[in-house]
DNA sequence: CAAAACACTTAACCTGGGTTAAAAACTATT
DNA sequence: AATAGTTTTTAACCCAGGTTAAGTGTTTTG
């Protein structure tokens, strides 16, 4: 069995952070694989199950659905040192509602539900992380609906551009326009606008 | 000490669905009180801390954030047999981003969040039920967010006044566009074009 | 009961994003 | 380097919803 690198936030998450000791951090990693999804290829669609946690260590992604008309609506996206997946799919067994799509070159470090199941039982903290972790996925979510229902696509605009300058190196236009309810055209002429003034 | 009536779906889910015995739950439902809230009147606003644990007995309202124009966004409606608050306030202890405001007088039956997770600890069901609850509270927020990316305001309209055909009876038709995100005169017009096809 | 406050509707005008279609600018592939 | 494929931009036209404002209907309250 080949060694896994764990990245440094992943080792300070478990080790610092949530305090699992050397033996319980060991044990932990040690159900872990390594998983590749190449640059739009899909990690999960709508119908899958979702049975893997997976950490991001390279690339990004987003998560969408198609709407009735067949459009792509971007939920979010992801990037490194954070997890992906559809969670409502891994908690409740059910299908996935969404898409997740590699937009880069992804590398994952996966653990299986049924293996990370059997380790809370023997490691309690590692639950209620995931029970705080859920938590903050939900304040995350509720963030991005009042977003949703309050930015202008001008302001939201810019207000990515500030928190996430990046994103516009690594994430096509058109995903970011879905991301933001707009069609592509029009965030190509709200950017025109926008260097015009 | 006056003894409280507690509605038939609030015992089922305590008794029947979560098991707990007769001892606990009348130690359980000891710690509630009664509160009020009149029409129109904020259960919390903005900056408020949410302390309580909140079960509807009567009455309905709506949660609601206030934009940087200064207009009022309703992210939902809350009625009999659902919890109140704001759950972010409620789990980190930090101010409300919410208002929440009655839409008719409403009858609330409480208990502390000092008492709420006491009481955890020596009924320990009584929390994987509120962790539970919030994975569900999680998966509405995140269907709600997919509605507000999908829906065009005409079918969203109809499919409301198919699930919830009360609620038009109850709830204000301002607070309908607010919820769909749009003026109280379009949805006027919306509704017109309806009837005359 | 009348006055005031509130809720809903209607209409005219305006604007920003949708739609369609084509061109231009990149990327990837042979 | 040429070709094909993809992504982004541009432009013209259209329309749904925003805005403003006025009018009607319905509660609430002194």
């Amino acid at each position: 069995m080949m060694t896994i690198e764990f990245p440094d936030k992943f080792v300070a998450l478990f080790r610092s952070d949530l305090g699992l000791t050397v033996e319980e951090y060991a044990l932990f990693t040690s159900h872990f694989h390594k998983e590749f999804v190449g640059k739009k290829q899909h990690y999960l669609r709508e119908g899958d199950f979702n049975t893997l946690k997976a950490y991001v260590t390279k690339g990004c992604s987003r998560n969408y659905i198609i709407d009735e008309t067949g459009k792509e609506k971007t939920l979010f996206f992801c990037f490194e040192d954070w997890w992906l997946g559809d969670i409502e799919s891994f908690l409740t067994g059910k299908p996935c509602k969404q898409y997740v799509q590699a937009i880069e070159d992804m590398e994952l470090l996966c653990i299986t539900k049924a293996d990370f199941y059997k380790l809370g039982e023997r490691i309690p903290r590692l639950m209620s992380w995931f029970n705080t972790k859920i938590q903050k996925t939900h304040f995350a979510t509720m963030h991005r609906l009042m977003e949703a229902k309050c930015s202008q696509p001008e302001e939201q605009y810019l207000s990515l551009l500030e928190k996430q300058p990046d994103i516009y190196q690594r994430v096509p236009l058109q995903y970011i326009a879905s991301y933001m309810n707009i069609e592509p055209q029009s965030l190509s002429r709200l950017r025109k606008r926008l260097t015009q003034k």
